[in-house]
DNA sequence: ACCTGAACACCGTTCAAGT
DNA sequence: ACCTGAACACCGTTCAAGT
């Protein structure tokens, strides 16, 4: 039998899984392309050739998490209910998908000070807000949102969704604090969102 | 004259300046503390005295990162206005720091991964929101903020406040979002506060 | 196409020793 | 008290060479 060679097929999605294990259990700190190839059998300079770059392989695992973000969103867009619960399910999933992966989703917002290689992942981020876009415009047919530019609205909904889950995942807000909170979160956006 | 031998008299507040600078100008990544030796003119080893760790200096950065966005939203508190303007006031000020010190911003909310050593940041961060405390307690006090516990509107508004300057510092809004947007999250803020 | 092995220039941290 | 110099164990990246 083959031991290794290809390593099994596909090194750089083992690369991925491997370092988002690692990033979730030993911080970002500890996340060493060479320590990476040594778990998974291959030469340190293996990675080379799926990765240009450590920051390569980090901004590919910030942009997974975009998209693992965004179905996780998406999916919480729970019908028939009122405008309200609905909203109260966006924010509950993103604080979720927050606490889950809190390593990550430092990742996903960091500053890159590169301009041109964070540009995919600004767009992923700002993808993100369309599932707001669309509560936000859904809410305004039904009545249950008062008129005006959408963006007006859903931008700051948004910012208030991301800056809660930020806090939860950075621990200015504690669990218990999040858990508590939520309601009053919801209420304070929908006190900004209703028609009167 | 002495050339050099206790540096010049204060190593530790010549490693927070100069890292401070490198932060600002080559990112998060091309922090080291041999560098920081080397351009302050004494040996690799000298840090150690002052900071035991690469890390107890990035939290010492970040803490000085709470105590100057402490000062500057303390200061930003003008009176004689109505709520909304106070509140307008304060929004801004805190969106120009984020933007003046997008790197320093990040640094101060980036998950720790220590706990323990945390625990100073998290309450300077925590001290930040007594400011937005003190602002609605006020609006309360004139009928410009509807009634009930402080904290449920205090908290939340907080929330949006730094959800905007992460997603600025981010880049996630552009900086034509930030100045066209800013009205847009004010008002949204005061619908959410406002007693109906 | 994908990977190895050696090489290069850097790290952070520790610790005896100096002043 | 504060710093130096050497040492240790690690990095990321590159590049010829192998299969």
């Amino acid at each position: 039998m083959q031991t290794r060679r290809y390593h099994h097929g596909d090194l750089r999605a083992a690369l991925l899984t491997r370092a988002e294990q690692t990033l979730r259990e030993k911080g970002p700190g500890a996340l060493s392309l060479r320590e990476l190839a040594r778990d998974l059998g291959v030469s340190h300079a293996a990675p080379s050739r799926h990765f240009k770059d450590k920051q390569a392989l980090l901004d590919a695992l910030a942009l997974a998490g975009f998209e693992r973000l965004d179905e996780v969103l998406a999916a919480s867009r729970t019908e028939g209910e009122t405008f309200a619960d609905r909203l109260g399910g966006l924010v509950r999933a993103y604080v979720d998908f927050a606490l889950a992966n809190a390593e990550l989703l430092d990742l996903m917002y960091t500053v890159k000070h590169d301009p041109a290689a964070s540009e995919a992942l600004i767009t992923a981020a700002q993808r993100l807000g369309a599932t707001a876009v669309e509560l936000v415009a859904e809410g305004q047919r039904s009545g249950e949102v008062r008129e005006g530019p959408v963006d007006d609205i859903a931008m700051p909904v948004f910012t208030t969704l991301h800056g809660f889950a930020s806090f939860a995942v950075s621990g200015v807000l504690s669990a218990e604090q999040v858990g508590s909170g939520l309601e009053a979160v919801i209420a304070y956006m929908v006190r900004g969102c209703a028609p009167r």
